[in-house]
DNA sequence: AAGCATTTTGTAAGCGCTTACATTTCTTAT
DNA sequence: ATAAGAAATGTAAGCGCTTACAAAATGCTT
């Protein structure tokens, strides 16, 4: 704590990373003012700002983010918990997410729950206890512990993928629940009244609840009796699609339209239509959820429900950022979804 | 620091996040203890560790991670910069990499350089400002700058999707070259003497530019002048790729067999030969490169250059741990790619 | 029961940064 | 030229954790 002895300037130190101090002595100024410098560069007059970034420049001078985060209290880092990347439509979501937050200078961190209630509670709180600002999660269903611990620690949260007005959770999404209705509506309107529909797991996945209730309000709202509507649930993939599809064409009486939960799903019931000799749509009908590109390019292309899913994640990370700049109304946003005319959706046979 | 008086425990603080010291005075131990509960449980004896792991319970205490990565100078976090999220390929790589990754503690941080050097170079500081233990890079390309600041920081680094035996750098991938070359060999011998390929951009995409490279030593090896190729160097997408066609198309003479730099260049390919009413493969041929689940799907199905994503971002995870783990001596891996046979590369007309 | 080695715990010094507050320097009005 | 106010800079106290080192407790030997 005594040493006077200051050379014009000790020799560069050895291979060592440079610290704001380094840079501080360089540039005969004081942390402080170095601190400035990078933050609040307009509180340091023009000529020592110069001085202390050419010594920026000299050191290779980047400031250690872990120290920052823990005296600023913020990290300028949003979290997103997701199901998982290997997923077009969180990945495409996610990046667009990502670019509009970081033209506010924030990082993302991702982290995947692979579908798993718990794994996805682990994730949060690691992406918490690493400081995460804010954090996107996809749906409502969460446990009370977590919602909790949330609340706590008084993180900002945008729910995506979903959209339930009955919800208080700030949500940037759309209505599974009503977008597949629409769907299954039109099915209904050109003729079909026996249907099926391949879901993904719901237990613990509400957008694939919504979706199944989709199927379900609207068939009773024409006087379909629910319980007469046969359901497949099962994992993502297009193998274990064509694998439902086939389970459903050996039921009686046989859907004349197959509605699924997404559009990887819907490509593999219409492989397996083509593997066993019907033709779509006119032997059955089948639709998609998603719109995913692939949609287009099966043949027939597929009737699907279109997510706006680039204009959700920028529209999720632009509510955020506002609540994180202090925002106290911000409302959540109903996205639009529109269908997606194939022909892979026709009358009932 | 005079605080005697310690009742049975203070009352529960309010609203604010529990830190080491309130667990450590809760559990009356000191706050090292703590820390060693945590970090080293083995270091510290059953009954203890009980009552402090029943403190950090009750408060609902969780580590701070800045302050930890501060004072242990390690974050236990692996950063990837990635060209884009939105491409079927890196998110599959990624997720397996992120799984193995996971297993060993440790947490990904993603960034996307959308294909833009200046903008990985940034993203790469921003990663290991944060602390990044480690590094996953795509590709060889970088440079002499930034490969000098990895240096100075001493952040290990993998390189995957490429695989190049002259390069030095830690890398878990494949030879673009190589692939390419076997898939266009294996064209040449079935006749085909009038080559056409639609790239991505190789500017600053040494993927891209290797397979262009594959393309042209293959053709050249069979006595094919390499200026006789047509090449059209393209955006990223089933639009452009259908417009790449188009073009090759026109000239003269016109190309029997175009080889496409990815699966989803190759679909627009196929589609716009669809438009122009010509078959695939007996009018041209197409072939792709990924192996990504569309290609089986298009329809000839898509022969192309199947890619091991997901056992590359597994072995990079497993690579790049060892090195973390004081592994001195990791060798570079080289994946073999193989040729996913579809119907749409067939003898030239 | 004393002496030693070993295990368990505590003490306290940072890690590199931000920021409230104190001090110095510069403006401007008189 | 001088005082008062504004602007620029410096001082130093943390932020919450890890860890070297010191101290205390425990276990073993004899």
């Amino acid at each position: 704590m005594n040493d006077q002895d200051q050379k014009a300037h000790e020799f560069p130190q050895v291979k060592t990373v440079p610290t704001l101090e380094d840079v501080a002595k360089h540039a005969q100024v004081s942390t402080a003012t170095v601190s400035r410098c990078l933050n609040s560069p307009d509180q340091v007059v023009e000529r020592t700002r110069k001085r202390v970034m050419d010594a920026v420049q000299e050191l290779g001078y980047a400031p250690n983010f872990s120290a920052r985060a823990l005296a600023a209290k913020r990290t300028k880092t949003i979290g997103a918990v997701i199901p998982t990347m290997d997923n077009a439509i969180f990945a495409r979501g996610l990046q667009a997410f990502q670019e509009e937050i970081g033209k506010q200078g924030y990082t993302l961190l991702v982290a995947s729950s692979f579908y798993q209630d718990d794994l996805e509670e682990e994730q949060i709180r690691t992406l918490i206890a690493r400081g995460a600002d804010a954090l996107l999660l996809i749906g409502y269903r969460r446990s009370d512990t977590i919602r909790k611990f949330l609340e706590t620690r008084n993180v900002p949260t945008v729910v995506t993928w979903a959209y339930d007005k009955n919800e208080d959770d700030l949500s940037v999404g759309f209505s599974n629940v009503e977008s597949m209705a629409a769907l299954v509506r039109r099915a209904i309107n050109i003729g079909h009244r026996r249907l099926g529909m391949i879901s993904a797991w719901t237990e613990s996945n509400d957008r694939a609840l919504g979706r199944k209730h989709g199927v379900l309000s609207a068939a009773s709202e024409a006087g379909i009796d629910a319980s007469s509507v046969a359901i497949v649930e099962t994992d993502y993939g297009i193998e274990t699609g064509a694998k439902a599809f086939q389970d459903l064409m050996s039921r009686t009486p046989r859907p004349t339209v197959v509605f699924c939960g997404n559009d990887v799903l819907a490509i593999g019931a219409m492989r397996a239509a083509k593997t066993m000799g019907m033709s779509v749509p006119e032997d059955v009908s089948i639709t998609g959820f998603d719109g995913i590109e692939l949609a287009s390019l099966a043949d027939p292309a597929l009737t699907t429900v279109h997510v706006p899913h680039r204009e959700m994640g920028r529209r999720a990370a632009l509510s955020l950022i506002s609540v994180l700049n202090g925002a106290t109304d911000t409302p959540s946003e109903e996205l639009r979804t529109d269908i997606w005319e194939g022909a892979s959706l026709g009358p009932a046979p």
